[in-house]
DNA sequence: ATCAAATTTGGGATGGTTGTCAATAATGTT
DNA sequence: AACATTATTGACAACCATCCCAAATTTGAT
């Protein structure tokens, strides 16, 4: 087995252990993807990754060390993306639309990370507080300029998330095509309190979205050796 | 250890082999919940059920197949319940915050098999596609009844149960209280359409919501034997 | 009480997983 | 080319799960 993916094609240039721990991540993103956490093996990342199990145990401590790190990358990545993306917009029913989509977009693009964040959600208490703690600025940003009427706790935060996942899962089944994102977008604006017809021409609207970028971490020019000390 | 839950309890009086069965199927919801499907194992199922692992065997061809079990009987007796409390009730908007309401009363009660559905809804596409077509008769007669402005479809339908199911997690979590499934059940009539003030009012009016109930099927007064055949 | 059928038992073969470690290979420096 | 450092290997011990099956036990009919 060879995979390669995101992790390996931003480390290409680095030392061969960074490379190897990039093979190890992008293994452990597609096995966590296809199996589930719980029932992903130590094994079998190294095996797709196409090492020894001992490597394995030199670049993580276990199952849990890769899942963290892999799901703290992938959730910074594309929360990183999606800043991007929406810096220059104010209207919050818009930021959150275009956050939304632009989310869904670049899981459709790379839809191993996609189902990994969907099955980790689950078990990395975590990264639903990091993706909490994001939408809740503009649900609360809404609130302030005046275009929801319900009140952000996290309960509705909560319900909100499981909606995007929900429809997430839907486009990367293959049951929704790249409507999705509109759709649920439009749904939770109205949920909010959002005029129905302003959330039907926000979600809607025209808006660019970025494709998958992984050239996304200022690199190293040269691999590092340990360094030699001068005294 | 010893477990005993509905299933021992509805099975009291059959025969051993049903009785054994149903303390294997209490345990394996109290492993299901505890664990989730896949780290749960047969020895500790067969651990808590109080019988020898070979005994599981004798009942069930594997883990699959108690789960299927277990998982079909639980959403079966849930849905009789539901139906059963909603009987009278003729508006489609009512009926939906009833049954909701009364989802999560049940799945409150027995936490584990709460917890078992919600695990296993990812795990067996049949039981999803049970419970959306159980929602969809609700729904659809919102439509026709001119209540629901939306137009429903299976998207909207998935994006529903995740609603409901999230807010189910907050409730057994501990997250939420009671107020969770009103709560949600106004979101959903919300983004459905229903007008906001009487969404509100439908969903938060007060219901009888019955307890959980464990005297189900009808009992077989006497444990069966090989039918004696008499000529 | 006796018996045959039904049920349970628990030991064990098989296979898969985790995590370690001494040996081996690759790499860059001098 | 020789060397020190870094990285990888793969066999192995310890463990646990699944599933089978011959023997022991329990059950209810007679």
């Amino acid at each position: 087995m060879n995979i390669s993916g995101p992790f390996a094609l931003e480390a290409r240039n680095l030392g061969k252990s960074a490379r190897t721990r990039a093979r190890l991540m992008d293994a452990a993103v597609a096995v966590f993807a296809r199996d589930g956490f719980e029932a992903a093996s130590v094994n079998e990342i190294a095996r797709l990754a196409d090492v020894a199990n001992g490597t394995f145990y030199v670049h993580f401590k276990d199952k849990d060390a890769i899942a963290a790190d892999v799901t703290f990358r992938i959730a910074n990545d594309f929360a990183r993306q999606i800043d991007e993306a929406m810096s220059q917009i104010e209207d919050a029913a818009e930021r959150f639309s275009c956050a939304t989509r632009q989310f869904m977009e670049l899981a459709a693009a790379q839809p191993r990370w996609g189902w990994a964040l969907i099955r980790s959600a689950w078990y990395a208490p975590e990264l639903h507080r990091q993706m909490e703690s994001f939408m809740r600025a503009d649900l609360d940003r809404g609130v302030s300029q005046g275009l929801f009427t319900r009140t952000i706790d996290p309960f509705i935060i909560d319900t909100v998330l499981s909606m995007i996942f929900s429809a997430l899962a839907a486009r990367l089944r293959g049951d929704a095509g790249e409507e999705a994102a509109s759709r649920v977008s439009e749904l939770v604006l109205c949920m909010l309190g959002y005029p129905p017809a302003q959330a039907h021409a926000v979600a809607w609207s025209p808006i660019v979205l970025k494709g998958f970028n992984t050239q996304i971490l200022p690199r190293n020019p040269k691999p590092r050796r340990a360094a030699t000390l001068v005294i």
